[in-house]
DNA sequence: CCTTAGGGTTCG
């Protein structure tokens, strides 16, 4: 059998095997069978420098997966061990997640098999056995398995070929990938159905808009978006068209990565995920995407900080719940601080002692930088699940100046109006958040 | 169940 090296460049037709071969399942090899004219098929996780044994002869491994025995419990990769010009010529032109084939391959059972999942066997491919490899691009599969914890040894990857369609060339009634810079965003809110609601504008390069209405019974599996800029990677997700205009909404595989989108800052991809791909591709992706919207997206100012308020205006405020308490019905409250100190006479809500969760020695103690927020209608549900201690971005608060019968002097006060316009809600910001490092 | 929302400030 002749040495076939063949590498099919994506666009081209795939050149099809010889018909007389079968493939076999790298589940079922087994030593001494005749595998002439069988084949195995797999992709590359995990591939070694080229190397040359004792005498002379080149070495190269690699490590297979099967495409679809994929799974986060099952390490099923089996060892392809290839001899002679055959490794020269691998190495040189495979690439992890390609698709690797061989046939004519020779199958060696390991001495001693440990019950960790991996493969009894090894395969020995070389061009004196009469094997012959075929490399082609992975067509989309599955998954990829940092493992999150554990065992990092068993840190291996696939590299599924996604592909991401630019916003400007999507059709209605299609399922893609995407990726875009956060435009506006409203952070996760109790919709009136039965889930999370957050509703996303994204932009790219192509300059369309694309506003997608992401739904979850999860908080934790709605994008994290943090502020405008951020920049997301959408799977899945369900395109249609809605007044004349394409629209996002979420479908049953739909998964995200959401990046910080400051050009420099490192790129740690936020998910609720376990499973996920993030390559050097990616990389690239979000580098250029985090450049093109340092001169294209418009982020609101420096954030606002308690000392900065004036009496009429919307801000977002970063800071952290001191304390809470049940208003009525329609309202609830909560307390907050930023470090820095209101210029002008807050408002205090009256509650009832026993309402009130909190430090109370704290709360005395930080009495003069603490502010009330009194958030209504549908927030309230979320700002009775908050933590006190736990890091907010509280979105489109509104200043009003006010006063009271028995006071003097006018006093300013917070609101967080009922209802979603302009992404008015409540975010929980993670410790590791730039903003809240800062806050500390 | 197969919706929810479909960006564009409350009015307490």
């Amino acid at each position: 059998m002749p040495v076939q090296l063949l590498k099919i460049a994506k666009g081209q037709s795939e050149i099809p095997l010889p018909s007389h071969l079968q493939k076999e399942n790298l589940q079922n090899l087994q030593e001494g069978c005749d595998n002439t004219n069988k084949y195995i098929q797999g992709i590359v996780t995990l591939s070694y420098p080229l190397t040359k044994l004792g005498d002379g002869t080149d070495f190269f491994k690699l490590v297979l997966q099967d495409p679809d025995n994929l799974s986060s419990r099952q390490i099923n990769g089996i060892n392809v061990l290839i001899y002679g010009k055959m490794a020269e010529d691998c190495a040189k032109i495979i690439h992890h997640g390609e698709t690797f084939i061989a046939a004519g391959f020779k199958v060696i059972k390991l001495p001693t098999v440990i019950d960790d999942g991996r493969h009894g066997c090894h395969l020995e491919v070389s061009e004196e056995t009469g094997s012959a490899i075929y490399v082609r691009e992975t067509e989309m599969v599955q998954i990829i398995l940092p493992c999150s914890s554990g065992d990092k040894a068993h840190l291996f990857s696939v590299a599924p070929k996604y592909v991401y369609t630019p916003l400007n060339h999507l059709k209605d009634g299609t399922i893609v990938n995407l990726y875009g810079v956060v435009k506006f965003f409203k952070p996760p809110y109790i919709s009136k159905g039965t889930d999370y609601c957050s509703v996303v504008t994204l932009v790219d390069p192509s300059n369309v808009k694309l506003t997608c209405n992401l739904f979850n019974g999860n908080l934790d599996s709605l994008p994290k978006i943090y502020k405008v800029g951020d920049i997301v990677r959408f799977h899945r997700i369900k395109i249609r068209e809605y007044n004349g205009q394409m629209q996002g909404i979420t479908s049953g595989g739909f998964a995200s990565l959401t990046f910080d989108g400051t050009v420099g800052a490192p790129i740690v991809p936020r998910t609720s995920s376990k499973v996920y791909t993030f390559m050097d591709e990616e990389h690239k992706t979000i580098e250029e995407l985090r450049i093109w919207a340092a001169s294209n997206i418009s982020v609101s100012g420096p954030a606002a900080k308690l000392s900065g308020v004036q009496p009429m205006q919307f801000f977002d405020l970063t800071c952290q719940l001191v304390g809470k308490a049940k208003v009525d019905g329609s309202s609830f409250l909560l307390k907050v601080w930023d470090g820095t100190k209101c210029p002008y006479p807050t408002w205090k809500v009256p509650v009832e002692a026993k309402d009130l969760e909190g430090d109370k020695v704290l709360l005395r103690q930080l009495r003069d930088l603490v502010v009330d927020i009194l958030v209504y209608d549908n927030h309230v549900q979320l700002a009775e699940s908050l933590e006190i201690g736990s890091f907010l971005r509280i979105y489109s608060i509104h200043t009003k100046q006010a006063s009271a019968d028995n006071e003097d002097v006018s006093h300013i006060e917070f609101h967080l109006h009922g209802g979603t316009c302009y992404g008015r809600g409540i975010g929980v910001l993670p410790e590791s958040n730039p903003d809240v490092r800062e806050l500390k």
